[in-house]
Order: C-alpha cells, then sequence, then structure tokens
DNA sequence: GCCGTTTTCGGCCCGACTGTTTTCAGTCG
C-alpha cells in the first residue's frame, strides 16, 4: 500500500515529465499541488480512500482522484507508463539542477539524444553545450556548476541549522549604514522544520550597500545573482540564502509577499481583487478606477507594516506560522484566529535528562537552568533499562535518584517543583521496560521508541498502541521517532495513533529539539480536531538544550494550537492533578 | 487538471534576474 509521501512523489514525477513534455502548464500545476497536497495532509491517503473521499483532498479532482485510485489499487499507473514512453523517466533528475529548466532539458535531450545526467555533464564538460540555441558558454558552466552544487545539497535545510545562521546575517545587514530594519522571511519566517533556503528581507533606501556586505559574507562560496531589489548567494556547504531590499515605506507589502507561502499569498491577491485592488510586493493598487474622471489615475497605497496590509484587506494580521494556505485568511475574515501559544505561557519541561542516565549535568544544576527560564516543574526522565548507551537506570538506582530528588528539593525550596518520572522505552515486542508496579509509583511516565524503528507498519503501530493503552503513561515522547534530516520516523499508521490517544487520553508531545520535532505540525493539527492534549517538552541533556523551547512552540503554533491545547501551560495544582487522575 | 457567495467555463500571481539576444526567453521564488 502507498503511503502520501509515495504517492506524492509520484505525482512531482509526472508534473516533471508533463512539464518537460511542454504539457500546458496548469495541467503541470494542478498535479505539484496535488503532490504539495499529500505531503501535507494529516492522514494517510489510503484512509480517504477507504471512505471513497479522495476528492475532499485540496487539489485532488476527477482525473487525480482516479490514478490515486489506480495506485492505490493496483500499485501501478498506465498513464505514467504511457508518459514514461514519450518522455524519458530519467529526465526528471535533470529537472534538479539549478538553471535547468523544462524548455532546455528538452531542447538538449532531444538535439544530443541523451537522456542520464551522466551524459549531460560529459556533454558539458565536451563543450558541446555552449553551440546550442539559446545557449553559451555561461549557461555551460551554470550546468556544471549546479549539477556539482547537486551533489553538495542535500535537500532542505534543519530549521536548527538554518535559524541562528539567518539571524547571524541579518545582524550583519543591520550594521550596513542606512539599514532600517532586517527580518527573515519565506518558510523560515513561517518556521518550518526544514527550509529550502534563507530568505531575508532588508528595509533600506539605497540597496547597493546592503548587496555588496551580502555577497561578501563570511564563507560566500558563490554569488549566484546580484541585482538592485534582489541577491543571491550560496555558502561552502551548499546553503543557498537570498535577500531581497526594499524601501522603508513598502516593506509591509514587501515582507507579507516574501514570507508567503505561495498558496497564503494566492489567497490575499485573490481577496484584493475582490475589493478592487491589486497586491504586489510593492504596493496595494487601485484597479479599474473611477470611470468618467477620463484618465487611469493610478492610485499606489504604500505599506510601511505588515499589519497595515491585512487591516486594508479587512482581515486580522496573521502570524506567519499560519501563513500556509490552509483555513487561515477565512478564519482572519471574521476576526477568528485562534490566540496561539507563546513560549511564555509554559511554565514546565516534562522530559528532561540528567547525569543520571546520559544528560550533561546534575538534577541540581539542571532545575536551577529551567528555574531561570521561568519553569515553575521540572520532569526528569531519565532512560530506562533496556538503553543501555545511555546508562539507562535500573530499579534500583531509581531509587536512589528518588532520595536525590528529595534531597534536591529541600535545596530548592519554592523555585521550581521537582518530579521523579521516567523515559520509559517502548521494546521490540511492544512491551515497557518496567513493570506496571514501579510506573505507578512514578510521579510521570513519558514512554518513547528509540529503537527499531524500521519494523513494518502493524508491528510498530501496535507497539505504540500498546504504550498509550497503557494506564500509567502520560505521555508519548516524540512519536515517530524521526531526526532531521537523517531519519524518517517509523511508519506508522497515524489515523491508529491519533485515535488511541483520543480515547485514552495520554498526551502526545511536541519534541523541541529541532532535530526531532516530532510530532510534526501537520499530525499536532489533526490531534487538536481530535481533542488530544499536547506536551511541548525540550528533552535536554543540557542548560542549552532549553533554549529549544520556541522550536517546539513554533510547531504548536503552526498546529494553530492555543494555550488550552498545551498541558505544560498549566498551573502546578492542574497538573498534579492530572496526573494523578490518570493513575 | 482544479475550482466556484459574482463562474460547470475560463480563469489559474507576477516581478526580478541572467544570459543570449538586439527585444526576449527561461528560470526562480
Amino acid at each position: 500500500m502507498m503511503n502520501n509521501k509515495q504517492l506524492a512523489d509520484t505525482f512531482t514525477l509526472i508534473a516533471d515529465l508533463c512539464e518537460i513534455k511542454g504539457e500546458v502548464i496548469y495541467v503541470t500545476l494542478a498535479y505539484r499541488k496535488a503532490s504539495e497536497s499529500l505531503i501535507a495532509l494529516g492522514r494517510e491517503a489510503s484512509e480517504y480512500w477507504k471512505e471513497g473521499a479522495l476528492r475532499e483532498i485540496p487539489g485532488v479532482g476527477k482525473a487525480i482522484a482516479e490514478k490515486i485510485d489506480e495506485l492505490l489499487s493496483t500499485g501501478k499507473l498506465e498513464f505514467l507508463e504511457n508518459l514514461k514512453k514519450e518522455v524519458h523517466p530519467d529526465l526528471a533528475a535533470w529537472m534538479k539542477v539549478p538553471s535547468l529548466g523544462p524548455k532546455k532539458i528538452a531542447m538538449i535531450s532531444k538535439t544530443l539524444n541523451i537522456t542520464a545526467l551522466a551524459d549531460l555533464e560529459a556533454a558539458a564538460k565536451d563543450g558541446k553545450l555552449r553551440s546550442l540555441p539559446g545557449m553559451g558558454a555561461k549557461s555551460e558552466t551554470a550546468i556544471l556548476e549546479g549539477i556539482a552544487s547537486l551533489a553538495r545539497r542535500s535537500g532542505r535545510i534543519p530549521l536548527g541549522h538554518a535559524y541562528p545562521l539567518a539571524y547571524e546575517i541579518i545582524a550583519t545587514l543591520k550594521k550596513v549604514k542606512g539599514v532600517v530594519d532586517a527580518q527573515p522571511a519565506g518558510s523560515l519566517r513561517r518556521m518550518r522544520s526544514t527550509v529550502g533556503d534563507l530568505d531575508i528581507l532588508v528595509a533600506a533606501k539605497d540597496s547597493s550597500a546592503v548587496m555588496d556586505a551580502f555577497t561578501t559574507l563570511p564563507r560566500v562560496s558563490r554569488v549566484l545573482g546580484k541585482g538592485e531589489t534582489k541577491s543571491s548567494i550560496e555558502f561552502s556547504d551548499g546553503v543557498r540564502a537570498q535577500v531581497w531590499v526594499h524601501s522603508p515605506e513598502k516593506f509591509g507589502t514587501a515582507l507579507q509577499y516574501a514570507t508567503g507561502s505561495k498558496d497564503h499569498n494566492v489567497a490575499l491577491r485573490q481577496l484584493a481583487l475582490e475589493k478592487g485592488l491589486s497586491l504586489s510586493e510593492h504596493s496595494l493598487t487601485k484597479i479599474n478606477p473611477a470611470k468618467g474622471s477620463g484618465q487611469a489615475a493610478k492610485d499606489e497605497i504604500f505599506c510601511a507594516t505588515e499589519e497595515e496590509v491585512y487591516k486594508i484587506l479587512g482581515l486580522q494580521w496573521v502570524p506567519p506560522e499560519l501563513r500556509e494556505g490552509r483555513d487561515e485568511v477565512a478564519l482572519a475574515k471574521t476576526n477568528s484566529l485562534p490566540k496561539l501559544i507563546e513560549v511564555k505561557d509554559i511554565k514546565s519541561d516534562l522530559q528532561t535528562h540528567s547525569t543520571f542516565s546520559d544528560g550533561k549535568l546534575t538534577m541540581l544544576e539542571m532545575a536551577r537552568a529551567a528555574a531561570k527560564r521561568g519553569m515553575q516543574v521540572i520532569a526528569f526522565t531519565d532512560h530506562s533499562v533496556s538503553l543501555g548507551v545511555t546508562g539507562g537506570l535500573s530499579i534500583e538506582k531509581h531509587k536512589k535518584q528518588a532520595v536525590e530528588i528529595k534531597k534536591i528539593q529541600k535545596q530548592l525550596g519554592d523555585e521550581i517543583l521537582v518530579l521523579h518520572a521516567s523515559e520509559v522505552e517502548i521494546k521490540a515486542d511492544g512491551t515497557l521496560d518496567y513493570p506496571d508496579e514501579f510506573l505507578a509509583s512514578l510521579d510521570l511516565v513519558v514512554a518513547s521508541l528509540h529503537t527499531s524503528l524500521r519494523q513494518p507498519r502493524d508491528k510498530v503501530t501496535q507497539r505504540l498502541l500498546n504504550a498509550i493503552r497503557n494506564p500509567h503513561v502520560d505521555i508519548i515522547g516524540h512519536p515517530t521517532g524521526r531526526l532531521i534530516p537523517d531519519r524518517e520516523g517509523a511508519d506508522l499508521d497515524m489515523d491508529a495513533i491519533l485515535n488511541a490517544a483520543a480515547e485514552t487520553g495520554v498526551a502526545l508531545e511536541i519534541n523541541a529539539h529541532p532535530s526531532r520535532l516530532d510530532l510534526d505540525d501537520m499530525y499536532v493539527r489533526r490531534a487538536k480536531e481530535l481533542g488530544i492534549l499536547i506536551s511541548i517538552n525540550t528533552d535536554s541533556h543540557s542548560e542549552e538544550d532549553f533554549d529549544n523551547l520556541f522550536y517546539g512552540v513554533a510547531v504548536a503554533r503552526r498546529a494553530g494550537l492555543t494555550k488550552n491545547d498545551v498541558i505544560n501551560t498549566w498551573s502546578t495544582d492542574k497538573l498534579l492533578k492530572w496526573l494523578k487522575n490518570r493513575k
């Protein structure tokens, strides 16, 4: 049975081949849209399929629904097999080469009669491309460099890498004379867990000094483009960044535009058109000016802030994390956007590690670090016995930990409340690492998967279901076990997981570590619909790790969560009462 | 190929930058 990723990859392939074939562009766009939609779906398409509801998926109409049906029923698609006879499927790989698009690919492949990427590289090296129509020596070099950069770049950049780097660049640009403001934009500002490149927007009257500073940043290996309003660079590690410079009075429309997403911007433009306005990164322009005035007076409205842009369109300002073109524009119209959770709402950290297992600091040091950051409760969830590499705790060692907690609680007084907890391993056979009687004695139990993540779907799902249904388990830690960017999560039946969590009242974690950010926001969104409680924890192993909290909060915000949806915002009394009632 | 409180047909964002050209096509976001 194909999963959403496999279906999405199939439609991306169709889109690439269609585009190279020269199909009407909107056909291509429709396949891409369907592919993106499948990736962002909080449920498996196969569940929709079983319900006969495929067309409820955004961007899936009659034709694509039939193709999904064929793929899920037979694992094959005749349409695609026929398409591959017209356009060689190897050409799809060429689409990933920067500077190469469908037109040039079709022309080069046809003229030289080659389809393998290696043959393209060889042709470029032999100087066979420069004489082709519309091509020159520079295009040939660009293709060679593009192929080389493909090897360097391994896909999207983790937010945990992109975010600090972007703010480093912003700090440099803010020092340039004449710069009024500099802000992140794009998927970085929307806080997606991975970003394609770094987008930065600068407000300044004159752009040349900014562009000079930007293209000469440390570790820049190539300048991909340098213009008056836009420049882009590639760093030596393959990460790309681009900067736009707009004058301060246009900063609002420019930041709105550069933040996206594409779908959100399309919705905004459509709304603008309904109001007789054309929205661009420069301004809101009145179209169809009053008849009778003789000449078409061009009325331009400039917005220095984003708030003005949304206000003119009759909308609430939409927090960037919600700008994915889902329901946010409709909600903003009626002033009913959720009041999103903020970092300052978080009062407890319910997954942390100390020197009792693999943490770097003692419990006392960790508790003080958490208290310093405004936490009122910290739970020590040191690893359980079977996770040997982390120094997982035997029950004997837990007894020592309990004594130690009593001792440090006296030292800490009411600075912070320390809970004796465990991150208990969900073992490969689906049992938990400690007997129920022991789990019952702990203040809080987080159950997590760390091993045998590649088991077949049924098996790994069943393991998680066992943990969810164990009455002593309070929170499921990093539910899918994914690691960004290296490891996909376990192949879980998320519908079954979410339904079981809704039934039993167990909380699901958003692990705030930027290499996890697990659950992903699309599942968190679905969890909220089902009334499932969420717990945002840092999984700290050191003092700096506590500062990752905002990444986890960002995931919650992207899912539209308010503080009421997250147990870490609760008062200590409420949290303790909830834990007690779960026993 | 999708989609619809102005539509079941006729739209679908559009501007910046580059390279190869002498006014524009292709790529990108």
